[in-house]
Order: C-alpha cells, then structure tokens, then sequence
DNA sequence: ACCTTGTAGCGAAAACTTTCGCCATTCCTC
DNA sequence: GAGGAATGGCGAAAGTTTTCGCTACAAGGT
C-alpha cells in the first residue's frame, strides 16, 4: 500500500503559505488582499482558510497583538523539498536524476546559470 | 488572477496513468489488480475512475475488444512535463535553475549521473 | 455613549474527488 | 441453454477542500 504521506499543503493552502512566506509575519488583511487580487475569493474564505490551517498547524498567529498576526510555521525551503521529493516519487519513480535531466531539457538557461549548475556539480564529486 | 490551468489529474488519476504506461493498453482487470494491490479499493472503483477519466479525456478505450481496453491519450513525458512546469510555478516563482539547484543539492548521485548532466548541460550551451 | 467600520468565528453550502452497492449484460463451462 | 463468474454502467454516499453568509465583538471617531 502506499504510504498515506503527511498530507501536502493543498492548493489554496499552499497560496497561502507562499503569500505569508513573501510578506513575513502578516494579519488577515494583507494575505487577503493578495489572495482577493488572485482569485477574487471573499474575506470570510480567507480568515476560514487560515483557521483551517491553524489546526493543521500550518501557521500560528499572535492572540495577543490586534488584528492577529500570523506566521507559518514551515520553511519555504523544507517545504519544497518535501513537495518536490513527493514529486519525484510520483513522477519519477524516486529518480531525482531524472526530473533534473527532464527539467534541464525542457527550459533555457543562461551561461551563468549553467555555470552554476556546473560548480554545484563539481562540489558534489568531493565530499 | 492565477489561470484555473487545464487541471491537473488528481491523485488517484494520476496513479491509474502510471500504471497505463507501465503496463500499456490494458483491460480494467488488469488496472483494478495493481490499484488493489496499492489501495486496497474496490473493482466498481476503479471502473468509475477509468469513467471518470474517459470523461476527462484522459484515456481513451476500445469498446470492440472485450474485455474493452483502456489506453492513455497523454503521454509520460508531456505529462510530467507539464506537471513539472506548474511545480515549478507554484514553488519556484517559475525558476526552473532553482529547482534543480534544489533537487541536486538535496541528493546523492554517481559519477555516471553526473557526468550525464555535464554533457547535457555543454549541449544546452550551443544551440 | 453611539455609530460606522474592521476583525474574527462558525456552521453549513458548494464543489470536487473517491468510494461502493446494485443491476444488467456478456462470457464460459458443463 | 442453464447457472455461475466476470465485466461494465450508474447513481448516490462519503470524504475532502473551498467558499461564503450571518453573527458578534473590538476599535476609532464624533
């Protein structure tokens, strides 16, 4: 059986998540804002929204300061991680190789970029 | 507003796709056995699914044979691709380079795999 | 204090996905 | 060709996610 994996942060979560990770620590006013600007969804989805991910402890909020502020409480770069290696998993059969091989072939890159990639690949050969 | 993009297929969609392409055209049979073996769900369910999916233009099927056989009208590879693609806006603002920085560091490989990138990587270089 | 406006909470509706029970039809096997 | 098993279709239940209406409370200005 598959692994029921800690559920992923679902779509709109995820919005939210990013919205919060751009903007810091922020009150309901500020993520609506950019989330109305996006989907054109109501206030009262988006205080619902984030209740909902308080439970799930997606985020945590300051009870004491008004209006309230919330922050997540996952890092953007853990939690991409965990999203892209779920990824890879479902696409890639587990080849982290092959999603970069795909990602690389089917997008443009400048020389410094490659260079880049070049240099993290070297580090890679030498513990 | 973020384009409500041609959706994704879902989980248990995309799980019936992977095994489309491992197996190739294939009767329901022979999907219920792998998703069964995975899920433990029912056959009526993984009927519906492939209904489901036909609606979705998915797969498609040969009702001449009998049993009917199912195949995918979407590829592998465009569809990780396009997969790959959304992720990538959706985690990475878009930056293909950050993803595989991210999916390279987060990794072990060997040299063969690497020498691999190498080469696509110069190949990417002159057009 | 009163009125307006902004904030928060809650339950339930809506939307979507996944699951299955029940029925009809087809296919074997004897 | 009768009986039992496999196949396919359908609608509806169950589960999840997303949305919002209604209500209450807090804050700020006059």
């Amino acid at each position: 059986m598959t692994k029921p994996s800690p559920s992923q942060p679902t779509e709109v979560e995820l919005q939210i998540l990013r919205i919060l990770w751009e903007l810091g620590p922020s009150p309901v006013r500020e993520v609506h804002k950019r989330l109305e600007a996006d989907k054109g969804t109501n206030y009262s989805t988006t205080v619902k929204m984030l209740s909902v991910m308080l439970d799930k402890r997606l985020v945590k909020r300051d009870e004491t300061a008004s209006p309230h502020i919330y922050r997540t409480t996952v890092s953007r770069e853990k939690t991409s991680q965990k999203m892209l290696s779920d990824f890879v998993q479902k696409l890639y059969a587990g080849s982290t190789m092959s999603l970069v091989l795909q990602a690389l072939s089917s997008t443009k890159a400048t020389r410094e970029e490659l260079d880049e990639v070049r240099k993290l690949l070297d580090q890679m050969e030498r513990p």
